[in-house]
DNA sequence: TTTTAATTTTAGATTTGTCTAAAATTAATT
DNA sequence: AATTAATTTTAGACAAATCTAAAATTAAAA
């Protein structure tokens, strides 16, 4: 059966797109909505039609304030149930995102500013991303991938950027998960794979495209209040 | 825009009805989905298909074991949610319909296993109904006599004794139907007549006849351990 | 700059779920 | 028992969301 793609889909796909590419093209909302680019053209001129999105045809597309707010406010319900589930339901944080995914169509916004008050308003969901408080606020966090950190400088795990189950395994496996302090030992040339050493644990070796996809700061790990 | 209405919808909604009626018409279930009876027709052949209902066309139908089972998976997670929502989220009673009637949907079965364990496997929900267990068990109430009820313990009509067209009338000049919650505020020796309050409504006097032919289930207020 | 390739859009087909109106069946009334 | 009424089903219309294939446009290469 061909599966529905809600204008929520669309929304958020975008926002993250945007936010790497700073403009979005067709092809690689298709791709990452795993639809085709004819459902994408017709969704965007949806879109535009609820002024949502700045869209001329052949040009790309990006949303404007008010997609922006929109999209934002989906990721805030995405993340606080994400925090409900690991931290009152005791999931894995690599169990969550799928049903966080059906969590984030409920509509009440009552039951979300609800929600954040019973969680004691996180800043930061099980995967170390900030959560947007209720004004849509998301707060900003200078992260950089493992890949691109200097040679024994220490930091710490903050978030995951591609959250495949597959990969959040590879590094529960290595004991590396939000919060974990560690350091790069060594960076080999050849294929850009690295030894990483976290505290109290033997050094482990990582592809250069787990790495790519693990972001660290230097900074404080997340903090539980506001 | 047409609202399209789930499987999910109907099996509970069948499930309901059944409980009333034994067997359920297409007319009966379309009303109360609203919806129409081709819709109905079209969807049961759906559920045929799938062995989850006894139906012969233009002769009644009913959910078969395989169909109970699935209504009461959904009712079980209705009322979880509501549960949660009032006890963990602070909503009101009344406002928990229409978010549960959303919440209902979400698929994961460990979810809600883990949400009945966090909340203490509550046996009834805000509005003082059973809630089935992991089995899918639901537990049966014991119907009495309002005559027999105590005092102040909340109660809801389940069925009416002796149904002359006069206490029938009467009840509804009271505005007691089945399903009511009710409960009684006062008892007068005397005549044995009782003082009963319905929710947002003057209280109101029945005689010890009348109250000797409306059956209740008491609807304890819900307990937080099994 | 022309040609070729890639991307995006449009047009129209397909699927799904609903509906209306007519036909079939069953129930009620005379 | 025959007629009428009510209910249910079927047939086909309609709307929405998706897709494929072709056309339009833009980008890249020669």
């Amino acid at each position: 059966m061909k599966v529905s793609v809600s204008k929520e889909d669309h929304l958020k796909a975008i926002f993250h797109l945007q936010q790497e590419h700073g403009t979005v093209t067709t092809n690689a909302l298709a791709a990452s909505l795993g639809t085709r680019a004819a459902s994408v053209t017709d969704m965007l001129k949806k879109l535009k039609e609820q002024k949502l999105v700045n869209y001329e045809r052949y040009k790309g597309f990006k949303l404007n304030n008010e997609g922006k707010k929109a999209a934002v406010q989906i990721i805030r319900k995405h993340r606080l149930w994400e925090y409900f589930l690991v931290k009152k339901l005791q999931f894995g944080w690599d169990e969550v995102h799928e049903i966080a995914e059906e969590l984030e169509h409920i509509s009440s916004r009552k039951l979300i500013d609800r929600l954040d008050a019973f969680l004691g308003h996180p800043d930061t969901d099980p995967h170390g991303d900030p959560i947007p408080d209720s004004q849509g606020r998301l707060q900003v966090r200078r992260q950089v991938s493992l890949a691109e950190l200097p040679l024994n400088k220490p930091a710490q795990v903050s978030g995951i950027a591609s959250q495949t189950s597959e990969m959040l395994e590879l590094l529960q496996y290595n004991h590396i998960r939000l919060g974990t302090r560690l350091e790069i030992r060594k960076k080999f040339p050849f294929d850009h794979s690295l030894e990483v050493k976290v505290r109290n644990r033997p050094p482990v070796t990582l592809s250069a495209q787990v790495a790519k996809n693990v972001l660290v700061t230097d900074d404080e790990p997340p903090t539980e209040k506001r």
